[in-house]
DNA sequence: AGCACGCCGACT
DNA sequence: GTCGGCGTGCTC
């Protein structure tokens, strides 16, 4: 007998592993690995992934699949062992790890139900409760106070059962289809024996003697001009067949793209794009990281790569930053690949994903472009795998299965023998690390297409400006400067950055912000306290009433929004049309897009924005971008403040003067001289590059030291100090040396839904025990976490998001 | 994760 | 002697 090894739906330390399971004889052949089936588990019914196929089981007691959910595996055997990796990568349950690479309708529901089995009066209270109803739901059983034991006895007595119901919540739109049941001799027929007033059937059948194939319901009804009461008739006589067929959802079905061409490529493109076709053409893994400044067209080189493994017949994933995913973006691959591109996005419903992804899994399509979880498709013959902005944080996922995709195309593309190709106008220091080591493959892109400057930028000192009185959130350049934009009918683009903003104590005279004097990190305001703390070591000192610095008493804490810059915008030039995009005038569905077509129309002269408005915008009437506090990442508690503001500022820059037009850059700060800024303004990437390096290794963080952030909560403050002290105690001791363990520290948001949250972080260069000795600690801790409002470990390793 | 089982204290 | 509370251990 052949068995089934299946991963079943149940997150948990004891069930991470397969289980057997007998196929039944109506399933054979149709269950393979890839494949999701319904087993009985326990008492229940509850859903599974087949991962292989045995011979045998040393498991005497097995029982029998119930149902298979797939006909063709929704996993390739590649996707069932990159799971595996994935799991023991992020210390994730391997069931977690399988769940997260499909869309999320492909997870099962469940429901609970009562089923009366008998006509009977049931001799007890339950049977009002069903109240004449076969079924009812469990929960009504479990608010009704009836007492288990009697429940008990009807099931033993066999009047009534428990039912588990596992549903999938995968809706697949259908449409009516028409075809016609008989020949055309038969249809003469029929047409002469209707009657003379049935004008509108007649000409239904008229129309299927000519056409003989399906056509849907709607479109017939609509080309014949009629309506669905003059085609029940000939179904019912048996004349047409009403059948469903699926159709499958189009984002994008009601649009028409613009063919283009591939661009002849500059000297440098060409260059760059060589050995990537190289590498595509002998198969071989390789990772390259494309540095090209904004504009400088490593979208074509993209393109033009993919052109090449579709070409070869094979397949391509792109993925970019969802914020970046703009229908600018959108269009440029339909444009050039048509019908054979899928795109993923969180914008998509949950259908229209489900809908892309199975083009996917159909081999439909030979191209995906899409965010994160994109880099899953379920291709198998992996030709490339490009990801724009590598250096965005969105790449890296902050809940549950904690990978980076940046690792997972990677390891893919080794599986494949394929090119991983990272592209940024400001990679990641690691990534540059990387290529400087030659462990990547650097190419450079200096110049932008099209003959276009970088744009002149310009640094403002908002201290200045204080002195000199304007105490507003404008400096006059920028004033002047936007104004003079109105005049010449251009556009402008106003970028705030809303996040950090709030909690950094800063002295409005000299800039002088207040830092922790262990770990050069500024310090967080905690107001309930008024106290100044690091959440990266312990230390924390009162708020100062006056600057250390200068002893000015204008010392304060900062705060401010995109919605009060627009009333100050409004009232500074009131002639401005502005159009605000943050996360609540995009809430919408399609919001974004139309915001940005609205703008991209000369509907208003100011894009006024956070984060969202500083990627992959390409509009050639924007002459200016205005940064109105470039400091403000700055101050954020994380290590990667400089890099983050050097990126920020370069990618806004990077939205002026793209076409014929000259563009300028506004960027104010209260720090000019801080050589994050100060570089950005001059796109000196490589000279930052250096700079912060030696600051990583003086303050060993990353790329020097790898990192593993530990962040334990629990409603009780002291229960958290004290697990996590233990765990601090417990890594110091099994740690080598060299090895840093930092903590207990309580995290940026201490408190979360009434839960404490303390951090403890590891700096290490080699630990090659490290995943043996946290899962020792998880293993520890199992059964308080267990308990619904206990304890809870999260560990992430290559933490990005350190709040 | 759920669910059953079993041991214990509190009650008719 | 019975009910239901929660800790323990298992699910092919």
């Amino acid at each position: 007998m052949t068995i089934a090894n299946v991963i079943v739906d149940v997150p948990s330390q004891n069930t991470n592993r397969p289980f057997d399971y007998g196929i039944p004889e109506k399933f054979e052949g149709i269950v393979q690995p890839g494949v999701r089936v319904i087993i009985p588990f326990g008492p229940r019914k509850i859903m599974g992934y087949v991962v292989s196929i045995s011979e045998e089981s040393d498991f005497s007691k097995i029982k029998n699949i119930i149902d298979v959910l797939d006909v063709t595996p929704v996993l390739t055997e590649e996707l069932l062992e990159l799971g595996k990796w994935l799991s023991r990568k992020t210390l994730s349950y391997y069931i977690s790890c399988l769940q997260v690479m499909l869309p999320q309708v492909m997870k099962a529901k469940y429901r609970k139900e009562l089923w009366k089995l008998t006509d009977e009066y049931l001799q007890s209270d339950l049977d009002p409760l069903f109240d004449g109803r076969a079924v009812i739901d469990y929960e009504e059983f479990e608010q009704s106070n009836l007492s288990y034991k009697m429940l008990r006895k009807h099931i033993d007595d066999g009047e009534v059962d428990v039912h588990y119901e596992v549903k999938s919540r995968e809706t697949k739109k259908v449409t009516s289809m028409l075809e016609p049941q008989m020949d055309t001799m038969q249809l003469e027929e029929v047409l002469v024996d209707l009657s003379k007033q049935a004008k509108k059937q007649r000409a239904i059948v008229e129309y299927f003697m000519d056409h003989k194939e399906p056509i849907t319901k709607k479109q017939l009804l609509q080309t014949l001009g009629t309506t669905a009461a003059s085609v029940k008739p000939l179904v019912k006589q048996g004349v047409l067949q009403e059948y469903e067929q699926e159709v499958f959802r189009d984002p994008y079905g009601n649009r028409n793209f613009e063919r283009t061409e591939p661009f002849p490529l500059t000297e440098e493109q060409s260059q760059a794009i060589t050995p990537i076709l190289s590498s595509i053409e002998q198969r071989q893994h390789e990772v390259f990281l494309l540095h090209g400044v904004t504009g400088s067209g490593k979208t074509e080189v993209y393109l033009q790569s993919i052109q090449q493994v579709i070409d070869n017949g094979k397949e391509a994933i792109m993925l970019v930053p969802e914020i970046a995913l703009t229908p600018q973006m959108v269009e440029r691959f339909k444009g050039r690949f048509g019908s054979k591109v899928a795109v993923l996005h969180s914008a998509l419903s949950a259908g229209e994903k489900y809908d892309e992804w199975r083009k996917i899994q159909r081999k439909e399509v030979q191209v995906v472009v899409g965010a994160r979880s994109a880099i899953f498709a379920p291709f198998s013959n992996i030709g490339i795998i490009i990801i724009d902005e590598e250096h965005e944080n969105s790449y890296k996922q902050e809940d549950r299965t904690r990978y980076h995709a940046r690792d997972v195309a990677i390891e893919r593309a080794s599986r494949h023998g394929s090119p991983v190709v990272l592209g940024s106008a400001t990679p990641a220091l690691e990534s540059y690390a990387r290529a400087a080591k030659g462990n990547y493959h650097l190419l450079t892109l200096s110049k932008r297409m099209n003959n276009a400057v970088m744009p002149e930028v310009e640094l403002v000192d908002m201290r200045e400006e204080l002195h000199e009185g304007n105490r507003s959130m404008f400096s006059r350049v920028l004033k002047e400067k936007i104004e003079a934009r109105l005049a010449r009918r251009e556009q402008v683009v106003l970028f705030l950055n809303r996040r950090g903003y709030s909690t950094f104590v800063m002295c409005r005279d000299c800039g002088h912000v207040m830092e922790c004097p262990h770990c050069d990190i500024a310090l967080t305001y905690h107001k309930n306290q008024n106290r100044l703390k690091c959440h990266y070591c312990s230390h924390e000192e009162p708020m100062p009433t006056e600057c250390p610095e200068c002893e000015s008493k204008t010392i304060r804490y900062f705060g401010t929004g995109t919605q009060k810059v627009e009333e100050v915008l409004q009232q500074l030039i009131p002639e401005a049309e502005v159009i605000r995009m943050d996360v609540d005038t995009t809430r919408r569905k399609g919001a974004h897009e139309k915001l940005l077509q609205q703008f991209g129309d000369k509907k208003a002269d100011i894009l006024l924005g956070t984060q969202m408005i500083a990627k992959g915008l390409d509009f050639g009437n924007v002459t200016l971008v205005g940064v109105l506090a470039a400091d403000a990442l700055l101050n954020l508690p994380d290590f990667r403040a400089s890099e983050k503001t050097f990126q920020l500022i370069t990618q806004v820059s990077g939205r002026a003067g793209r076409h014929e037009k000259p563009g300028e850059v506004i960027i104010q700060t209260y720090t000019p001289e801080h050589y994050s800024v100060e570089l950005a303004s001059q796109y000196e990437y490589e000279q930052f590059f250096q700079e912060e390096m030696k600051l990583r290794k003086a303050f060993n963080y990353p790329p020097y030291y790898f990192l593993t952030l530990f962040t334990v909560s629990h409603p009780n403050e002291l229960k958290v100090q004290e697990v996590t002290q233990k765990i601090v105690q417990f890594m110091r001791q099994k740690l080598s040396d060299q090895s840093m363990v930092l903590g207990p520290t309580p995290s940026a948001l201490t408190r979360i839904n009434n839960r404490y949250r303390y951090q403890c972080m590891v700096k290490y260069k080699k630990e090659p025990e490290q995943r043996k000795l946290v899962e020792r600690i998880l293993h520890y801790y199992e059964d308080e976490m267990k308990q619904e409002n206990g304890l809870q470990i999260v560990v992430d390793f290559q933490p990005y998001q350190l709040m």
